[in-house]
RNA sequence: GGACUCGUAGCUCAGCGGUUUAGAGCAUCUGAUUUACAUUCAGAGGGUCAGAGGUUCAAAUCCUCUCGAGUCCACCA
């Protein structure tokens, strides 16, 4: 043994001999207890970040679960992250002086294509480099034809249940990105917006808009203003840049009659209130804005100004004409922007296709409430339960090229839509030809909340024992004969593991339409790690310059080192605060480990010899052998004893409540300053001289503890193990 | 406006199903070592646990309020 540990040296040959020897293949094995969790799945073409890291979390229960002797399943995937990796690629195309634009939608896809398989293999490699016990196997894609074929059958699934709908209606819309958002994507941004008050027929009204009034289809006023009662459900003739042009005055609780005026312009078109006010009072609806983010032909002489620049001229023109009566210059709102390129986003009217939440929803809090799913730290089931109750359908479609196409189609005949899973060869609707796929793809998300079952129902792995195999099960649809024996093995899956950052996004819709899709609650726990922060407890940031990459961290001080800092000293599902300063510190206590066994190891290994006695005994105080000394050290090794016995009762205490961090913390105060510094340098000189009694309870215990520490630190735990019980032993063999 | 988290040693944080002198890592200071490990060991300094009430024999820990920091959400036109 080295007198350092050098992980460098270890790591890789280790990790490779594990997965080589299927010490991480998951089989059915009905004698065991299932532990399944599924890799939150990064995006493939992006390399990994301090966030992916905390997946260390999961290898910590996925390794503790073998120890336990359960049949344990941690499945790896990836991600084809359709809106965030085309942005990712249009950057790098604009370095090339190239847009997206200059190709056509196949010829586009495909380059992206290339671009994610070009990169895809980075982000495996680092999983491995951190550790993680995956049953490399088994790892999907969300681009997988298996995959989305599930992903197509559970969408016509919705659809034929009513729960998907197509509709025209207001989306937010990025004119710069050119695609549709769901509400959870909008970044609102408080901003300096002038507020204008116009002369708008007999009223004054204020406005952060005035470029949309060629857009107003009524006004409306609170139906208690005394004010304005008498103008109820009359009709106001107003002179406005491009003419008179007549509105209805209606009334509508919504409008604060102390805001401004107490008068609003209707522009139902171009703002979420307005357009739920035009619905409840049937107002036509009038588009003034393009998706290019122009203005259009009904705007006259503004038609082809983009908003900004149309907003500008027309308060000029409004101030010429007297038609603006003041500016509140310091108005302060918020203003819905793009969460990728930070352009302000354009309330649009486009029909889209959207996910009815409610009935899902409602089911999903019923799971939730009667405790079906269980989540830590136990805060965030209120949090969950708001985000249940809170939810508006879901638009699902994106105008983005890479993506998973929406397998609908229009009849054109019949103008109508209708599903299918496999590409038709004919209309459904009419029997004919003429029908044309939808040109939109599937948010990201939609087949994300899909994975647990999806990539667990992919996978061809058959039961050892002959019942299973003769009970071949066919899926509902018939679309593929299919196995499903290791799906039913292995789901609901046992934990979801995740930041707290995409419960609305991920883990809410996992839910929902898991338990849609197959009845049950895709998972029995969720657990939510915090974001991770820098050392003075700040956001890590690019433009910040404080990003640490984990895999400079692995390469330094191996990936035990990275692993123990982001859990030693962490509360579960608070941020923590992490720096190199810590992987120091964490580096050191491996090194520990690593010494405390060569200590053991170098006296078991060597058989003490006269002259290796009198060596080691010369200089040194010489009373190890009296009596009443040896009875003193055995009641240091009963001391021992006890001492364990209890670290290990907390230990295992501990884990199963999921305090990885204070279990983490236990082992390491005990094994460093309780058995190294204490029991140790007791026993040492009695160790050194051949007491075989006390070398044996040393080792024991240290053993013991190795394995306590390997799903924290499984490479020095590992490399420790062989050195004592062999190269061709594992901890991943053993049971706790 | 609603919800949540946090305010504990110089810094970053544990501890918070209540109980002897409040902990860790890093930092500081003093000392040790022909050594399993200097990526070490022994020891020291440093905190009225944000503040004020309350419950209790007993509060950093439970309850209420106040102040301060931060996060998420919400149709202020």
């Amino acid at each position: 043994m080295d007198p350092k540990y050098q992980p460098q040296q270890i790591e890789e040959k280790l990790y490779r001999e594990w997965e080589e020897k299927g010490y991480f293949k998951a089989n059915i094995n009905k004698k065991k207890k299932p532990f399944s969790i599924i890799l939150p799945p990064p995006n493939a073409n992006a390399d990994l970040h301090l966030g992916h890291a905390m997946y260390v979390v999961e290898d910590i229960m996925i390794r503790y679960h073998k120890l336990l002797g359960d049949e344990v399943l941690w499945l790896p995937g990836a991600d084809h992250a359709g809106f965030e990796t085309q942005f990712v690629f249009e950057n790098h195309l604009k370095k090339e002086g190239k847009s997206r634009f200059d190709f056509d939608r196949d010829s586009l896809f495909k380059i992206i294509w290339e671009f994610v398989w070009q990169n895809r293999g980075n982000m495996e490699d680092q999983l491995r480099k951190l550790g993680f016990a995956l049953d490399w196997g088994k790892k999907k894609f969300s681009m997988d034809e298996d995959i989305v074929k599930i992903i197509y059958q559970t969408f016509k699934k919705l659809h034929d249940q009513g729960l998907v709908y197509r509709e025209k209606r207001l989306v937010n819309y990025c004119t710069f990105c050119g695609t549709s958002f769901s509400d959870l994507e909008v970044i609102y941004k408080e901003k300096i917006s002038p507020l204008y008050y116009m002369k708008y027929g007999p009223f004054t009204l204020a406005t952060t808009r005035p470029e949309t009034k060629f857009g107003d289809t009524a006004v409306v006023v609170n139906p208690k203003d005394k004010r304005y009662k008498k103008w109820i459900g009359k009709e106001i003739e107003v002179e406005g840049l491009t003419g008179k042009f007549k509105l209805k005055v209606v009334s509508d609780e919504s409008v604060d009659p102390k805001f401004g005026t107490g008068v609003v312009k209707v522009t139902p078109a171009h703002d979420f209130t307005d357009f739920e006010t035009s619905r409840r009072h049937n107002l036509e609806m009038k588009q003034v804005i393009g998706f290019d983010g122009k203005l259009n032909e009904l705007t006259g002489i503004y038609q082809g100004l983009y908003v900004n620049q149309a907003r500008t001229k027309i308060v000029e023109d409004l101030k010429k004409k007297g038609l603006l009566v003041k500016i509140k210059e310091d108005y302060k709102n918020r203003v819905g922007t793009c969460y990728k390129c930070g352009r302000v986003l354009e309330p649009l009217p486009k029909e889209q296709w959207f996910v009815k939440i409610r009935p899902l929803a409602d089911k999903a809090k019923k799971l939730v409430n009667e405790e079906k799913i269980k989540i830590y730290p136990r805060r965030f089931k209120k949090i969950l339960i708001w985000w249940l109750d809170n939810f508006r359908d879901w638009n699902i479609s994106r105008q983005v090229v890479w993506g998973i196409r929406i397998p609908a189609y229009f009849c054109q005949l019949k103008k109508q839509w209708f599903i299918e899973p496999i590409p038709p060869k004919r209309c459904t609707i009419c029997g004919g030809q003429d029908f044309k796929q939808d040109e939109d793809t599937f948010d990201t998300w939609f087949s994300s909340a899909q994975w647990p079952f999806a990539t667990l129902m992919t996978q061809n792995v058959i039961a050892s024992d002959s019942e299973a195999i003769s009970k071949k099960e066919i899926t509902s649809s018939s679309l593929t004969p299919r196995n499903d024996s290791f799906f039913n093995y292995f789901y609901p899956t046992t934990v979801m593991e995740t930041g707290y950052d995409i419960l609305p996004w991920w883990v809410a819709r996992m839910i929902m339409i898991g338990y849609f899709a197959t009845g049950k609650p895709p998972f029995k726990n969720i657990f939510l790690h915090g974001l991770i922060r820098d050392k003075d407890g700040k956001k890590m940031s690019k433009s910040k310059g404080n990003v640490i990459n984990p895999m400079d961290m692995v390469d330094k001080y191996g990936a035990d080192a990275l692993r123990s800092a982001l859990i030693f000293g962490a509360k579960e599902g608070n941020d923590l605060s992490f720096s190199e300063e810590k992987v120091i510190g964490m580096r050191n206590f491996t090194n520990k480990i690593w010494n405390i066994g060569r200590f053991i190891w170098m006296n078991h290994s060597v058989i003490p010899t006269k002259s290796r006695l009198a060596g080691r005994v010369e200089g040194s105080k010489q009373k190890d052998s009296s009596t009443p000394l040896r009875s003193a050290r055995n009641d240091t090794l009963r001391q021992l004893q006890k001492e364990f016995k209890e670290e290990k009762k907390k230990y295992l205490k501990l884990m199963d409540s999921y305090r990885f961090s204070q279990a983490l913390g236990l082992v390491y105060e005990f094994l460093w300053h309780r058995f190294a510094d204490y029991y140790i340098e007791q026993l040492k000189d009695e160790v050194i001289h051949g007491n075989i009694e006390a070398l044996k309870t040393l080792r024991e215990v240290y053993l013991e503890n190795l394995k306590m520490l390997h799903p924290f630190i499984p490479f020095v735990s590992d490399a420790v193990w062989k050195v004592f019980k062999g190269e061709r032993s594992s901890i991943l063999s053993e049971k706790l």
